[in-house]
Order: C-alpha cells, then sequence, then structure tokens
DNA sequence: CTGGGTTGGTGTAACGATGCACTGACTCTA
DNA sequence: TAGAGTCAGTGCATCGTTACACCAACCCAG
C-alpha cells in the first residue's frame, strides 16, 4: 500500500504534522500564505488522502451516516435510497446501507452496530409504534432519524421524524375515489401493524364518514398474520387480496385503496388473474407513486410522497441537527403528499 | 458514551490488555481454560464490543466490503444489492452501497473512498470495456470483483469477473421468438456502450443467423447519444423506442428483445401510447427477470439472471478470494441465464 | 541438579490524526 | 525600553487494538 501518512506530507511541506493537520482542520488563517501553499502543494503532489480510520479513532464519530430501509428490493425504498445518498453526498458523507426486511430484530442490530462503527447519525424506516428497541443506543447519543414514520408519544425527545401525512394521504386517495362514484371501496394492506398504516386507514375512514359511508361496511383485507410478507413480496399480499375480496360470492368492492404502490401493482395482477379489468371493472389507488406507476397497463394512480425533498430534509437532521435552521429536537415533520390521477382510477 | 475497552475487559478479568486480545482473535488455545472463562464473563458482564476504527487502523482492512451498482433506484439492482447484503452478512461482513449512475468518474471516485476506507474488496457493477479507471486501485491491491461484466482481454490479471453468459442469453431471447414465427424482430437498448449489451447483440445476431435471417434487415435501436439516459430512466429508452420503431411508415417489427426489463415495460408502456397491445400485436421479451415482470400486464417474458448465486459468488471472491475452492485470481465466472416465458410473447 | 523445551501468559511500540498547551519571535503602547 | 499582546507554528499525549518479542514458571531427560 504505502499509504501517504501526515507525516510525509509535514516533511515535504517542511513544516510540523501539527501544522498540517490545522491546514486540513480549516484552522488556516492561523498560518501565512507561502506555509498555506506549500502545504496544499505538498498534498497534492503526493497524492495525501487522511486515513478514516485514524481520523476516526481520534474523533470518535466518522464521515458515514446510516441507512436502514425495509428492502432496497422494493422499488420504493432503492428509489429513497438513491436520493439519500445523493442529499448526503452533497454534505461530504457516505452512506452506510441496511435492509432490515421490517425485522425489529435486524433493526435493532443494525442501529447498534452502525453506532459502534461510528456513523453520524441514523435515518431509520421503520413504522413500528415503538422505538424501545433502539432506545438504549439513542440514550448514549445517537441522532436518530425515522422516515415514513410520524413520532409517537412515547419516542425519545431527541428523535427527529421525516414523513408524509398519512392522515392526509389516506383521505385523498379515498376522496378521490368518492369522486368518482365509487361508494364500495376496499382498503388493503398486509398484515404488519404499522404507523402509517393505521394512519392511512384512519384518513380512509375519515373520508368515508365525511362522505356519509360507514367503514364498517367496507371490505378491509389485512393479510393473515400466519403468512408476514416482506417489502419485496409487497405485491404478493396484493395479489392474494384480489383473489379473497372477489371470490365468489363475496361482498366484492368497485375500487381500492392499496398500502403501497407495490400492494396495488399485486393487486392489478390477482385482478388480471380473474379477468378483470382494472380501471374499468375497478378502480385501483396506490401510494408512493413509484416509476413503474407509470409504467403500468393501466397506468396507476397514486398518492405521491416527495421522496427528493424528504430525503434531503432527514440527511441533514442525521449528518448536520440545526441545519435546517431551527435546532429544537424532536421535531415531526411531516409533508403534504400529491394526487397523482392515471387511468387505473376512473368513474363508476 | 463510555466506551467499554479492552482494557476494561483485562482488568475485570484480571489479565493483560494483550490476552484479551488474544482471546479475541481466536488464539484461545494460547490459554487456560480457567481464564478463557474469565474473558469471556468479563466481556459480556460489561457489553464489550471492539472498536473497530482501532481495529483497521491497526490492521488495515475492516469488515466492509463495498457494492458499487448503477442505482439502487432501478428494481433490478436494489434487488442484486439485497442478495449481496445477505450473503455478506453470512461472511461476518457489512456492504456499503454507491450509485454510480454508471458515470465513469463517479466509479472511480467511489472505487478510491472506498479503497482508503478499508474496505476488504468490492463488487463492481459496471459495464464499461475498459477498467483503467480504476487500474490504480488494482495495482496497490485491491480485490475487484466485476458483476454483469465477462472479464475483457485488457483487465488486470487479478481482477474476477461474474457474470451470466449473455451471448447465450441474448440467442436464448431471439430464439424463443423466432421458434413463435417472428421474422421482424427488433433490437432496444440505450446508448451505453456496454460491454454486456454488445454480447447481447451478438448472440441476437447470432441466433438471426442460425435461423436465415440477416441481422441487417433488422430494425435496431440504441438510444441518440444527445440524451443518455441512466438506469432508472431505462423505462424511457424503451418507451422511446416504441414511438420510433411504429411511427408511420416504419418498418415496423412483429418482436422486441429488449436490454433489459426496465427498458421492455417501457416499451410496453409505448406500444400501448400507440393503440397496440403486448403479447398481441407485438411480442416483448426483456433481461433480468425483475419481480415487476410477472405483476406486469401481460406479465412479460424475460430471460432471467441467478441473481442469489451470483450474489453469493461475489461476496465470497470480495471478501475471501479462493474460498470458493480455487484460489487463482483472474477468474471469469459466466453462469447460465434461464428463459422464463410469460405472456409478452406469443406466436405470430 | 543442570539445561533445554514447553506452557501460559505479559510489555510495549506501533497504526495515523488531532488539538491542547506551549514557545519564540515580533509588534505595539506607555 | 519594559511589559503586554499577537502571530505562526510546534511537541506531545492520546484514541483502542494488535502482534512481536520476551519472560517466568514448570517439567523432564540425562
Amino acid at each position: 500500500m504505502a499509504r501517504v501518512t501526515i507525516q510525509d506530507v509535514a516533511r515535504a511541506a517542511e513544516v510540523s504534522p501539527s501544522t498540517v493537520s490545522n491546514f486540513l482542520n480549516n484552522r488556516s488563517e492561523r498560518m501565512v500564505a507561502a506555509t498555506r501553499e506549500r502545504i496544499e502543494r505538498a498534498i497534492a503532489e503526493l497524492g495525501y488522502r487522511p486515513n478514516r480510520a485514524a481520523r476516526q479513532l481520534r474523533n470518535g464519530r466518522s464521515q458515514t451516516m446510516g441507512l436502514v430501509v425495509p428492502s432496497v428490493g422494493n422499488p420504493f425504498w432503492g428509489a429513497f435510497a438513491r436520493e439519500v445518498e445523493v442529499a448526503a453526498l452533497e454534505m461530504g458523507c457516505n452512506v452506510l446501507l441496511c435492509n432490515s426486511e421490517r425485522d425489529p430484530d435486524r433493526e435493532r442490530r443494525y442501529v447498534e452496530e452502525l453506532w459502534e462503527d461510528g456513523v453520524r447519525g441514523i435515518i431509520l424506516c421503520t413504522s413500528l409504534p415503538s422505538l424501545e428497541h433502539v432506545g438504549h443506543v439513542i440514550k448514549e447519543g445517537l441522532r436518530l432519524v425515522t422516515f415514513d414514520r410520524p413520532a409517537q408519544p412515547n419516542d425519545p425527545a431527541s428523535v427527529v421524524s421525516i414523513s408524509i401525512d398519512n392522515n392526509v394521504g389516506g383521505q385523498i386517495a379515498t376522496s378521490h375515489l368518492l369522486e368518482l362514484g365509487h361508494t364500495k371501496i376496499a382498503f388493503v394492506s398486509g398484515s404488519i401493524r404499522s404507523v402509517n398504516r393505521s394512519a392511512r386507514y384512519r384518513g380512509y375512514c375519515d373520508a368515508l364518514e365525511a362522505a356519509g359511508l360507514s367503514p364498517d361496511d367496507m371490505p378491509v383485507w389485512a393479510g393473515t398474520d400466519a403468512t408476514r410478507f416482506g417489502d419485496v413480496e409487497a405485491a404478493q399480499v396484493g395479489r392474494n387480496a384480489a383473489h379473497e375480496l372477489f371470490r365468489e360470492g363475496a361482498d366484492a368492492p368497485t375500487a381500492v385503496v392499496a398500502i403501497n404502490d407495490m400492494t396495488a401493482l399485486g393487486f392489478c395482477r390477482g385482478l388480471r388473474d380473474l379477468g378483470l379489468e382494472v380501471g374499468v371493472d375497478v378502480s385501483v389507488i396506490g401510494f408512493d407513486d413509484i416509476i413503474l406507476a407509470d409504467l403500468y397497463d393501466p397506468p396507476l394512480t397514486s398518492v405521491r410522497q416527495p421522496i427528493s425533498q424528504m430525503a434531503k430534509l432527514a440527511v441533514a437532521e442525521a449528518v448536520d441537527p440545526g441545519a435546517n435552521g431551527s435546532n429544537e429536537p424532536g421535531r415531526s415533520v411531516l409533508l403534504r403528499p400529491e394526487l397523482v390521477v392515471r387511468e387505473s382510477t376512473q368513474s363508476k
């Protein structure tokens, strides 16, 4: 390897290592221009790059942040991870990516490992109602940002949450279907009890009630506990749901709100299995507006999350809290989702 | 933070730090059982975890490996990244994930950074014909594994390549369409000159010629250099291609081989824009067999890559070369792709 | 009962960067 | 010109772990 160290630079520039270190750490006001130039030249000539391990050992923290998503195999999380990387790069930070598969134990292990690895902060994409599984790490000083999970009453005070307003999202989706004349609207999700699932469901109920309909009359499909599907298999949830809701003799809906686009696409696939036509026979709306929503046949109506903006916010909080202007901790940012109407929803 | 160090453990176990270190590094044969147990107990009681930065500073390398993909926003790469993580975890390794967006300069910067970060090895998903942009790092000792890019004549000797046989893949896809009776078969890809694009195209030509047809008579769409699309926008390439190939007066094909599934799905979308029906009016086949291929309407015929197996192989080479039995470097592994027939391809 | 070998450890100097406390040389001001 | 103050830069201990070189105690053959 023959690493170039700060000592080599110091020797080449005829100064002490301390001075080079001062230069590297933006304390160059404390030296004359000529010295600064000598150091700059030496660094360039030798191709010096600071050793991160040494820096981290000294400083305690590294220039890396952690990102824990359910699974990058799911296009929504893949797209989000990409946005996070872009934002982190702008702040001079690397991203360590982990897939939790929504397993609380894996979430905990990853968060612990990342913390021990000396990351600056962690964006945790979880939907667990409680954060107690990572509570001890937060107590030790970890900057945790939750994404896709609004703040909950029992959260540790320092946690920042970035999320869309899922309640509003649920309402937007449902209202759209109501406006198209649907009155039998199903709600389809996986079996995992998640914060945002609850909120979207509540929004769905609110919209129905506002229209004078009772949620109790609606078919709600929430998978079975026996078979837990991960995010990659979200589509399978939707497909199964379609088969169930439209089996013979069932009280079939004319429209469906799916918990996310993958589930929605799976539901569409399920409808097709049964010879039903999406949009014509049954309207389907999803969440997230993944890239495939627009590609699908028919293109899928969806509730869009502004992931680029959310990623920027989340990264800023994770690596440098307070950079957003306000530096009170424990903030919960709820962004407004946006309805994107395509052809999978049509008037009844 | 109040870190527990190896010194604390040593004190608690009434041994020297060296002995604890020996224990931690599997040199426990050199100590009596009672000592071993005291150390084990002390570690457990204090909740000691070794400091990675210090270890890395001492040893030079860390327990992390790098993965550079074009973009996790593309479902194929997302799925692959997930498989890599699973495989790495089994080997006790973390994964540092980067998106190159197929930009050679970003590839180089990431590889350099990862190397300086002390990763054990890197899986680089590139399709550039030459590896000279990262050649200097390889010379310094980096273990590089390329994925989705078979070995090229000028590659440094130590590089290992894991890939499917794209030539065979191109043949399989094309033969399938020929068997269905198609004789006007287009080839659609982006404009990026890549190794596997060439190989797939060659396979396509080979299959046509074997059937007595001339590739010169076929419409080949390779985007325009003016607009370079990344992997996320692969779908846009396909959509544009459909619009072009089926514009009025064009010599339209009855079947299409697309360079990958995202492009294929985009192509399907383009056909739909034009009022054409996938499978019925035009048969479409893609590559990769991403999860959405099966979900699409109609389900997409595709050439599957065994990504799970490939990920395992690649990780093994990156973190512990020679673990696969053979320890000669510079190997090129070509796996056989598999045709998955669905409804997007039908007889003419 | 000496001398060589084995067993079960320990002391210590790194790895590379950092930042506090310090100094020597100047420059003012009174 | 003494004394204080600034400027530009340096020395050194430190972060936690590792591995080499070393050592003390014991055993046994000759």
